[in-house]
Formats: structure tokens, C-alpha cells, sequence
DNA sequence: AATCTACTTACTATAATAGTAAGTTTAAGT
DNA sequence: ACTTAAACTTACTATTATAGTAAGTAGATT
């Protein structure tokens, strides 16, 4: 959180904007009251603004129930808001091909403050799968996040490393910093990162950095998933690091200008 | 457009969501002065709603020509928005399948104030194609607009039809009111509307309303596009007429409480 | 260097919003 | 059917955020 005090900045916008990104696939529909409590503010403040997107179409409301859930401009607005991402047209078709060649799930996220926000996702359809957070803190945890942490320079690291919870997620969780930092300079020598069940028990996935051209800076990263009722993280490691690492070189090449 | 002079009603919040709109697949950077221009807004105002973006993450600028785009948070929403509407979970598959299974171009759209809100759009990737705006007021020159048309109660289909600009769009495009009546009460009997290249040159769609289960009116509509290079509207009727009608009905049964 | 254009900042009157509190509706329990 | 509680809606104002004017700055172009 910034300063946010400034006379440039629209404080009822960036509630407004709280309020939209409530909803999600688990969430798709809000009481007013929890609304207020969430976004964190005063239950009129909360019913003005619900009224606003009411009026423009972007909320709809069951009249008896008085659950509100997304309406039709707030679809619209979702197809624009994804087509309208310049990235997206190049990083679509290089994930979609890949997918389809090797039948692998595969994720795209860019790093952005602190954060790793999903861009692109591609799953397969057959395989067990978990729920991917569009804005995730675990860096400690994810073959994406320790491949951005390892390319970062050491007081980057260090400062992304301690906003870390270090939770135990599953039972191969690294929670020890040093033991971290070992597997970081391992990963940066490699190229890319690996997830032995450390976040959710039973799935692995392989990682690697997306590289801002010229100064080596972490943009994003590129991951492919499996569980290990597929295969071992080993067998996995063998069939795709290559693929993976040269998909993230070539992605990197295509969106140097960011 | 409404009152919107209501106390329940952020102007703050409307005026950034016009922002957001402005953001397409066709316009993927705007410079502040034409943001301020297009949502009609001080050059200031502008600037403070263009600022909330950047802080919030929802936008980049590009330090050297102060182009605005969007940000990965922009992203994140998008993604979240499309998932987070229920019917989307529904609809999805349904269009999916019929597309893998026939190899045509398939839209589903909401009626929404006037407008047909896009919902969901499966393209053939080897045809020709269209730009498809995301909310559309051509009713009287497209499939769908005249598939819902057709079937709104005689005050409501008047309505609407009086708001339609008539605009000539290409050689067949109807700018009689009569004749678009009287065609209308044909649609309603078929249970489809065509478009013969009444909206662009050499496009071609049939398209059928999606009802509200109950008192029949028109929830949105579904059309199948091609070109003329592909097959003659008689062709396209005769192959996908009943297959259409058929998605129709089996979406507007998934799909009852909206 | 001069000029133009587009962006950024400063300042303040005005209009928008936050918050309190008082209605109102709906649902559930008696 | 009546009572109560919870959640939503509306009314009212002090306060604050925002709009708009205008001045200042940076970058590009001549």
C-alpha cells in the first residue's frame, strides 16, 4: 500500500474497483453486508456503490433474496478487459500450442509488486487439478514463485523473501530461509524451479523465469503442473524442462517492450 | 441513460468505468488527453482516475511517450469477472462442444437495456472473420438482434425498433421499418433469424432467441456465423437450423434464473 | 532556440460522499 | 397472526473529495 493521500487519486474509484474484484468463480455472489465488511466500509458507502453498478448493468440482484452477482457489463467489460491486454495475443497462442503438443497444464504469470497475477492459464481437462489464485503472496511454496525469487538480485530477494508467512502449506513446505536461499541459488545455475508437493499435497510442477531482455529482471514466470498420479517429479523434470525453459525464452523474446 | 442524480449513485466510480472500457483488442493504449476526451471528462479528472489506475496496478504507462495500457491487475479482473458469472460455467461447455463438434463460428449474447451484451464467442480459426464489438445496438441488421426482436411483445419490439438508426451497413441491410415487421413476425414462426449479408459483405448467420422459461421473453440470442465463401445462406439454414434452435432451448434450460 | 503539444501540479469553490440514525422490508420463530 | 431480528433502504448534514481553472513543466518538432 502507497500513500494513497495524494489529490490524484480517486478514492471512491479504488473502492468501487475492491468491490468488483470480490467476485470470482467461488464467489459469485455477495451479500450487502458483506460487502461493507470486506471492502471495508460503511454500509451506505457499500450500498452506493453496489447501486452504481446496479444502474450500469454490471451487477444484477435477486430481488428476493437481495443476493447481488455479476451482470451482463460486467462480462463485457471481462472480454475487453482480457483481449484488451496487449500480451495476451502473443502469449495465447505460444501457451495454447504448447498444450496442445504436450497435454500439459500450463500457467502464465506476470510479477507485479510482490505478487505473481495469472495472465494466461491452459489445463487439461483430464487431469486433477486445484484452485489457482489469480493474485498469490506464495512464493516460498510454488516452482513460479522460487523461479522469480531466483533471479531477483540478493536485496530483492531478501526483501520478497522476508514478506514471506513461510506457512506450512503440505509437508515438503520449505520453511526455513536458509534452506531456501541454498535452493534459490541452485535454481538460478538450473534455469528453472521445481515443486515437489510443497504447496498442495500430491501436485508437482516445474517453473521457469520470464526474462525482461537487457537486465535479466524477472517479468514473470511460466509453469507446467502435473500430480504425481501422472508421474514422478523426476520423469517429469526429464520430459519438459527443456520445452519449458525454451517456451520462456520464447515468450520472453516476443514481449520485450513492457 | 438514467437519472443517475440519485444519492445513490458514484459518479466517481462511473466516470473510472468508462475509463476501463475504453480498453479494447483495438485499442490496447490511449493517451490521457483522448481518455479525457472519449469519457468526457476535465483533463484533471482524467488524470486523477488515469493515476488511481497506475497506483492500483490496473494500468502501465510507458515512461517515454505516456501511452496508458493495461496492467496486470486489469488482467487478474478480467479473468476473475469471466469466471465469476455463473452462466458462463454453463454456457461455456455447451458452446464448446457444439463448436468442436460442427466447426462454426458461435455467439452467445445477453439483451441487455437496449444492447446485445456479449457473452461468449467461439470463433473458427480458419475462416474469415469479423471485428465483434463486445455490446452491440444493431438489431436491425443482425441475426441476433432480429432473433430477439422478434420475439419482445408488440410495445417493446416497437420501442426498440424506433431506436435503431437504420443505417445503411451493406446492400442488404433493411432500412424499411415495414419490411423489417414483417419479417419479424416470420422469424417468430420459423423460431430463427437469418442475416443475409444485411451487416458486413459476404457474412452470413442465423441466429435464434434464448427465452425465459415462463413467459418467453427474450433472455439474449445464439448465432452461428460463415461467409458466403463457405456456403449459401440456404446451405447454412438447411445444415445448422435445427441444431441452433436445439442449443437455444438447451441453454435457456440450464440457464432458467437469471 | 522557439514553439507547440501533452502532461503534471497548485489551488479553491462546489458537489459528492461518509457516517449517523431512522425507517422499511423480509424471514423466522412463537 | 404477532414478535423479533436481521438485512436492506432512505434522510439528513458535516466533511472531504473532486472538478475545473490556470499555471508550470517536459519532450518533441521546426
Amino acid at each position: 500500500m502507497k500513500k494513497q493521500t495524494s489529490d490524484y487519486f480517486a478514492k471512491t474509484l479504488e473502492k468501487g474497483l475492491r468491490v468488483l474484484a470480490l467476485f470470482d468463480e467461488d464467489h459469485s455472489s455477495w451479500t450487502l453486508t458483506a460487502i461493507a465488511e470486506k471492502v471495508e466500509v460503511n454500509l451506505t458507502t457499500a450500498y452506493r456503490l453496489v447501486n452504481t453498478f446496479l444502474e450500469l448493468g454490471y451487477f444484477k440482484k435477486d430481488p428476493k433474496t437481495k443476493l447481488l452477482s455479476l451482470g451482463p457489463m460486467a462480462i463485457a467489460l471481462g472480454n475487453r478487459l482480457l483481449r484488451g491486454f496487449d500480451i495476451n495475443k502473443v502469449v495465447e497462442p505460444l501457451v495454447d500450442e504448447a498444450h496442445y503438443k504436450y497435454r500439459i497444464s500450463i500457467d502464465v504469470s506476470l510479477f507485479h509488486r510482490f505478487n505473481l497475477v495469472q495472465l494466461y492459464k491452459k489445463e487439461d481437462s483430464n487431469t486433477l487439478t486445484y484452485k489457482q489464485e489469480t493474485v498469490s503472496e506464495f512464493f516460498y511454496c510454488t516452482a513460479m514463485g522460487k523461479a522469480v525469487l531466483s533471479c531477483l538480485d540478493a536485496a530483492e530477494q531478501e526483501d520478497l523473501v522476508e514478506r514471506q508467512s513461510f506457512k506450512k502449506m503440505a509437508e515438503n513446505t520449505i520453511i526455513d530461509k536458509n534452506i531456501l536461499y541454498r535452493e534459490l541459488a541452485e535454481i538460478r545455475k538450473k534455469g528453472y524451479a521445481t515443486n515437489n508437493e510443497e504447496y498442495i499435497k500430491g501436485l508437482i510442477a516445474i517453473a521457469a523465469p520470464i526474462l525482461r531482455r537487457g537486465n535479466n529482471t524477472p517479468l514473470g514466470a511460466i509453469s507446467f503442473t502435473t500430480t504425481i498420479l501422472d508421474q514422478t517429479l523426476v520423469e517429469f523434470e526429464k520430459n519438459y524442462a527443456l520445452i519449458l525453459c525454451d517456451l520462456a525464452r520464447k515468450i520472453a523474446r516476443k514481449i520485450c517492450n513492457i
